[in-house]
DNA sequence: ATTAGCACTCTTTCAGTGGGAGTGCTAACA
DNA sequence: TGTTAGCACTCCCACTGAAAGAGTGCTAAT
């Protein structure tokens, strides 16, 4: 917001300028001097002119030097600007279209395996490192909630939710139940439970715990109790990562390297962050610092939601340096997240 | 072997000085000069002989020098003959076995948890890089197999082994298969195949399948179709790897670890690695390009196999440089096996 | 067979040097 | 007043040479 503002204060040819460095940076990964500008601006300003403005949007936190007798480089500030200012809005070719599409409609059925496949396919395409989060479950519903007998004393329980996310657990229990009443709980719980929220589930049966001494009915007990199991599980969200080689290739520094490694194994805190941008439908941009946390300085974290019917499920999204190509990279991630909510729709 | 038949022949003196050379260089990573050698042997030999020593050694391909002037560094050769002479038997101070103990029977229930909470182990207790590969499915034993509708051309097959390792699979058919008829036929096959090994199984299905004009029973065909589409899913194996960024701390060079990291995303190859020290009980090691591949070049990699009721499942194991803590790692992943064999069968 | 001694080789480190890139400032110009 | 040419200045980087250090291989003496 703040940056929104100051981009309309900002005159035209500092603009300009600025855009032309951050693009330029991107691509050599070279500061950038005036006379480079001055060549690749079709303005008529000569280098020292170029290096006035330049001064001017150091002065202002847009760039910085690496040392005093080198070229500019953009701050994590310019890259907001960039972004914010048009710069990712890139052309997605109608081939690359066509690949998410086709990748997608292939993956084998099951949410797990679209978006273990859906992982795969954009670190392969924006050649970055990427994770794919999957649903919370509070925003997902019902479908089906089945008990099956293994042995005298565990049960396997398996979940369904419409979006065809399969969540399943072996639980264990006291008393042997015979498959038939199993049977009969489920019934009962699908017949309460199919297409409410999990969230609600899980309330309802609390609430029940709770009162349980008025439930004399057995087959209500049992049915409270093993689904009160069953909904445990599911606070476990699996984070698909893919593409750790592509980080190498992104940051010279072993240190920092070995940091990301390190970052990028907690899936907890990967998932928290992923969360942080779930609200809008679009594209939602962190870079650098905006993520939060110190490791992710000079990383940035392009993201989308995918939603079922409406219902935003969870994010997806790509890590890389804060120099990446926003252009390109910012349409993939975006296309791929309503090519994701169609497949999940579809299948 | 050849080289066991080497170390007999060895004269007892090369034999010191080889052993305490890689002991040096696994704890130094530096080349390991005579003078050094010489005081740490207590055998009052001097620097010079000790040079003779070692250029017969060099000679016979178990060192060489990184330059004229530096130390001698161990070759691929040497570490075989290192752990063939016993290098590798540690003693594991109980301690460690008390944390594999808990850690394991702490775990959540199924193979799935288990093997995953197992990698986060090994990579945890020996600093390394770990990989965790599921069961083979030829190897393992029908528990239970049950079909449930999810919807009139959907259905959710799951499949468990003796040993609670959980296949599941959406798979989709023609025509809508009432609840009632799935239980018939998941009955059937239960009958007919508990603890059978899936592996006849699924010879059986194809069979009949070629038969299939015999079959006028409805529901014997409609077994085995389903059956043959839930058995496809068993081929894909899980593997978890853990503990990627120690890689960095192991290896220096940055385009060695891209390569590195770009074989460890390549899952499938790696579980064949793994499986080709499936055979023996006890602990396999394979020293740099022992693994077949040139990119494992200075790379060991120390697995054992994990089994349920002395059928061999699969292999855990870690990943290092060549000149890692043999000594060390080789008890952890021995009794880690072990273990995780142990609560297999205690699950 | 072992060892002391020594010349030799090779790496590593450091200081010094020159070239190059890019800046900031000043003064002149339109 | 905004723009530009010119120039001194700064800093990095790549190269060089010298000196120190480590370790070897060989030879001759024990």
């Amino acid at each position: 917001m703040k940056a929104r503002l100051e981009a309309q204060v900002m005159d035209a040819r500092l603009r300009s300028v600025l855009l032309a460095i951050v693009e330029n940076y991107i691509e050599t990964v070279e500061p950038v001097g005036s006379r480079t500008l001055s060549k690749m601006l079709d303005l008529g300003l000569s280098s020292a002119t170029i290096r006035n403005v330049m001064a001017d949007l150091t002065e202002q936190g847009y760039l910085e030097q690496p040392h005093t007798s080198a070229g500019r480089v953009p701050t994590n500030r310019a890259y907001r600007f960039y972004v914010e200012q048009g710069g990712g809005e890139g052309l997605l070719p109608e081939e690359v279209k066509r690949v998410v599409e086709r990748t997608l409609s292939e993956s084998a059925s099951g949410l797990m395996n679209l978006l273990s496949c859906t992982s795969r396919l954009l670190s392969e395409l924006t050649q970055l490192t990427s994770v794919v989060a999957s649903p919370r479950v509070s925003k997902t519903r019902l479908r089906l909630i089945e008990f099956l007998r293994i042995s005298d004393h565990r049960i396997y329980a398996v979940l369904i939710t419409q979006s065809n996310m399969v969540y399943h657990k072996i639980i264990e229990v006291s008393e042997d139940l015979a498959q038939d009443f199993l049977n009969s709980v489920s019934r009962y719980l699908n017949e309460q439970f199919a297409r409410k929220p999990l969230e609600e589930m899980r309330q309802q049966v609390q609430d029940r715990l709770m009162d349980e001494k008025e439930t004399y009915d057995q087959l209500l007990a049992h049915a409270v109790r093993l689904s009160k199991k069953a909904l445990d599980l599911s606070d476990e969200r699996e984070v698909y990562v893919e593409g750790l080689s592509s980080i190498l290739r992104e940051f010279g520094d072993l240190n920092r390297i070995r940091e990301l490694l390190v970052l990028l194994e907690q899936k907890n805190a990967l998932v928290e962050r992923m969360d942080a941008s779930l609200q809008p439908g679009g594209v939602h941009i962190a870079i650098g610092m905006e993520n939060g946390h110190q490791g992710w300085n000079d990383c940035s974290l392009v993201t989308a939601s995918y939603s079922y019917a409406d219902n935003v499920l969870g994010a997806i999204g790509v890590i890389g340096p804060t120099r990446m190509n926003y252009r390109r990279v910012i349409p993939i991630v975006n296309y791929t997240a309503r090519a994701l909510s169609q497949a999940i729709m579809e299948q």
